[in-house]
DNA sequence: TATTGTTATACTCTATAACTATA
DNA sequence: TATAGTTATAGAGTATAACAATA
């Protein structure tokens, strides 16, 4: 039984989850410094932003749907982006409930200067990786995401 | 040119730095429910205590160098925990400005209760992955790790 | 009755900086 | 002057649920 103690000992510093928390708060910030700084957007502003450079008409339901930001959350970014002029909506005819969404032109325009510079941060950051070990890492993070659904289930 | 639009289009849901913090978000969570649920200690919290768990006697300033978290957040969440009964603290003989920091006997307790069980969470996730692949997926993370750390220089 | 989206509220977290005590 | 740690304060983010409009 000597080496139960091993096997349940835990070191912060190489616990996967900390670890992998510590490098997704350094890549966040790195790609958060370059909506932030310009533009002044949110979190939760630049991926309704991204959603709607994407793809745009959506209802903020939809939305949600596609970035896993809750309603409220929605409602607040899209509030200060109406009045920021970024985005405009307009009334779904089909069933009133619904409210579609666009960009403005002004959205527009920071949307097409925001992409290319989050686009140039993720390539610098994958630089560290071969096209192979990109490709290896994209397969492995798949399968955790996998299981990590499935055990939140 | 007509392959600019292609490299410079995002698609958020492919985008890395949303998918990993897509992941990191579902690990966080299920590892916090670990912690949150019976002992009700937050993510700050939790950090003091595995670190005090791994190593005793250690200053704020020492822990916030382990930790990643702020002097201020730290001594947030050492009022709470000391007010709970799970550490104590005793100034340094040395250097009268540090305050070290020490679990007591409860603190103890509920750190060897919580740790098989954080650490049971991490096999079952890692269990998506064969051991070459966990030892791969490690390497691809500190590449990804050591170049983050200079991009945000 | 159920759904979309807004609003109210209270709570937690965070960031900045002023403050104390020690060195 | 510099460092360790606390406290004040204001701002940002979050969670729950009540609410109005529509279906």
């Amino acid at each position: 039984m000597q080496n139960t103690e091993k096997s349940e000992s835990l070191v912060l510093s190489q616990f996967f989850p900390y670890r992998f928390s510590m490098l997704q708060q350094m890549i966040s910030e790195n790609i958060a410094s370059v909506y932030t700084g310009e533009f002044d957007l949110s979190r939760h502003e630049w991926r309704v932003l991204a959603i709607l450079g994407e793809q745009t008409g959506l209802s903020a339901k939809h939305i949600s749907q596609l970035t896993s930001l809750e309603k409220m959350q929605i409602s607040r970014a899209i509030n200060r982006m109406k009045s920021n002029d970024l985005i405009y909506d307009a009334i779904d005819k089909n069933d009133k409930r619904f409210t579609l969404l666009f960009l403005t032109n002004k959205g527009q325009r920071i949307y097409h200067i925001l992409v290319p510079r989050v686009l140039a941060r993720e390539k610098d950051l994958l630089k560290a990786l071969s096209m192979e070990e990109q490709q290896a890492l994209n397969q492995l993070l798949d399968k955790l995401q996998h299981k990590a659904a499935l055990l939140l289930k």
